[in-house]
DNA sequence: ACATAATCAGATTTTTTTATCTGATTAAAA
DNA sequence: TTTTAATCAGATAAAAAAATCTGATTATGT
């Protein structure tokens, strides 16, 4: 199957969603962030890890602990999330998987991929946070 | 990792994009293929064959044999090849994984995503074939 | 007709990704 | 201070994707 994400990325867009549907501070479980995403609880529990480390979002230990955004909403990229989870590669790697494809060099689908890649991991800054945290809720509602 | 196609699209799209680089009729094994890509042989011979099953390349078989491209170049998408290859799941799956996302119950993506994956996906339509071979070329040079 | 060189078909192995399990650590609440 | 409920860390298991192997079939060229 053609993946545009990894799962792995997937579920870590999903739950820094769902953080944003929350009043900034307002904290969530791994548990419960696992349960309204219908994905699995320690697979996320190690995603949400990873997005701590990188400082995407911040996690309280012991009781009453959880996770939360640890930025405001509107400082957030798609991109951000992406390269806390997956790393660069997405960006470096040819479309294509040409190994020496560059702006010099380019692959066919190189200059119009670049563009769109520009246009959509920088989306969450653009777009207004209430629009974006519209959608988010309806989603998340959709699911359940 | 993220990607965006798997391994075995990009094989093929790249394998189409050489036969495309020759004149209509012009024949390579899929050995020739793997050596000036330098993907696995085995691994390519199978992408291959479903590339012919799906009518985008044909094969002869014996002696002589070979893959060349089935239609005019000009007639064909990349949308096409993908279709071939990994089927309709990355047109059908939501950008971010979620199961109920749709025009009318969008996730944030939505929008953008699908209006990228048309611009994209039927690029090679529209794109004038002497360029688009011309780059073609370039890359294959460069990998070698 | 025979040898050769290719596709084709299916099974198997390896690697990577996804998912799960176990236990340690942390901090709030009783 | 003890119990409880959470994150954290590392090992392991299961599933999927990528790569390889073996042999059959096909058709060309000698």
């Amino acid at each position: 199957m053609s993946i545009i994400f990894s799962r792995k990325c997937e579920y870590g867009i999903q739950a820094v969603l769902l953080l944003t549907t929350e009043q900034q501070g307002g904290i969530h479980t791994a548990e419960e962030i696992a349960n309204r995403l219908k994905i699995p609880k320690e697979f996320v529990s190690k995603i949400l890890q990873e997005l701590t480390v990188n400082g995407i979002i911040f996690s309280k230990k012991g009781k009453s602990g959880g996770f939360a955004l640890a930025k405001n909403p509107n400082e957030l990229k798609l991109l951000d999330i992406v390269l806390a989870i997956d790393g660069p590669d997405i960006f470096n790697r040819c479309v294509l998987g040409f190994p020496n494809c560059s702006d010099k060099a380019p692959c066919p689908l190189h200059y119009k991929w670049s563009q769109m890649i520009n246009q959509t991991f920088n989306m969450l800054g653009d777009e207004t946070m209430d629009k974006f945290k519209q959608l988010t809720i309806n989603k998340i509602e959709s699911i359940q």
